[in-house]
DNA sequence: GCAAAAGTGTTTCCCCTACACCCATGG
DNA sequence: CCATGGGTGTAGGGGAAACACTTTTGC
């Protein structure tokens, strides 16, 4: 069937806010642009969606194309459109966020290669285009979506002591918790496999090891349990 | 400055799910589509976005010219891109949901005329292209965020007994509501204006009516408040 | 006065909060 | 044996849930 729709159109793009949590804070992936505009300025890593691509398949692409990331949680956060906000023309950025494991060696190696690099959330530089804008509405996001999806870890390694996903929280959350109630809560909750391992390379008590049961969260949401932290 | 991509492109739309609510239960807007393809299919309302035209713009022209609604309530949902959605091409879709008062006359009016009409939630006929899901995903949304932003007084006349705000949540929400608690709750959170006038036409005794005031959410919600109902 | 819905008081119980304490391990 | 963080017990308060009751109005 021909397409009877024939006028100008904007065009379509999609932007990434891609987080990863070290030691320390909350971190994001920035590329620095070769080309103009904003030649020099960092920027969220994106690009413009093909034909016959979804926005989600356009993300994945760039992502692995300008950061070697692969397999990475993402989810589409929001389209922005404004009429002025690319000044080659009206472009119109589907905005996803990403979160991935910053203890996976392979991130690193990807992005010390290309002119990419990881910043603190309150460390920002000035971003291209609405850039900015579109960071704040994802970091609002994530801390909103933490607290009532088990998303969070994907940005811890697959098996993890209590404490670093306390930190998880704290961070994201920006205020501190109380460990006897945030263990017991958790816990209580059923969704943490409890493994016969503990931490290594520790200088005092080795932490027992967990990790996320994806099973055991999909069945006890059946029966009516509704995460919460 | 010239524009320096310009390879083949999806297109894109719009669509919006409109929300009403009468003294039975939640309904939806949709229209009878005339052409090609789904002809004669219920759909929801629509159409292209027009190059330096945001989506949002584009989702307010569409509702004025095919349901002659103005100044609503408008926030955007989800960007539908899957590259099989609809059989003329590749059309991206930034789904949005409106909530407007039925209880307004000119909303009524205007729908007589086309070929528009009101279905209750419960009772949808099959829709053209993906619009099921993108009814599923507003619904799902509508539910969800009632509970923690004060949006459902967008559906209710400007000033209502609170016996039809709880009728709201209970539709929403699809569950009945503790009338005590219900009240307590809404009335101690500060954000309703009492008003010296009461119902009338009622065979029974007259109920208070109430007015949401922004100002005092506004006020509230930086001295800490949180709504949640 | 009776039906129908508006509007109010109060108890119970659970969960969140806060805080203090003991335990295991490396140096 | 001491520093460091892992791991646990529990008292108290606030608010949600459940339910019964009184008040007002039209017919």
């Amino acid at each position: 069937m021909p397409f009877t729709y024939d006028y100008p159109r904007p065009a379509l793009a999609v932007d990434c806010v891609v987080f990863g949590l070290d030691e320390e804070d909350l971190k994001v992936l920035l590329i620095r642009r070769g080309q103009e505009p904003y030649a020099g300025r960092w920027a969220l890593p994106g690009g413009f969606v093909r034909e016959n691509e979804s926005p989600a398949a356009a993300a994945r692409r760039e992502l692995h194309e300008e950061a070697g990331l692969r397999d990475v949680y993402l989810e589409q956060l929001y389209t922005f459109g404004a009429p002025g906000r690319d000044p080659r023309g009206h472009v119109i950025s589907v905005a996803h966020y990403a979160l991935v494991r910053l203890s996976d060696h392979r991130v690193a190696a990807a992005t010390d290669a290309s002119d990419a690099a990881w910043f603190g959330t309150d460390d920002l530089p000035r971003l291209a285009f609405d850039h900015g804008a579109i960071f704040e509405m994802a970091h609002a996001r994530l801390r909103a979506k933490v607290r009532y999806q088990p998303i969070g870890f994907e940005l811890l390694p697959e098996r993890f002591p209590l404490r670093m996903l306390q930190h998880l929280y704290e961070v994201v959350l920006d205020r501190p918790l109380d460990k006897r109630n945030f263990r017991k809560k958790v816990l209580e909750m059923g969704i943490l496999e409890e493994l016969d391992e503990v931490e290594t390379d520790v200088s005092h008590r080795a932490a027992r090891l967990y990790r996320f049961s994806k099973a055991r969260y999909q069945t006890l949401t059946k029966k009516g349990l509704n995460f919460e932290l």
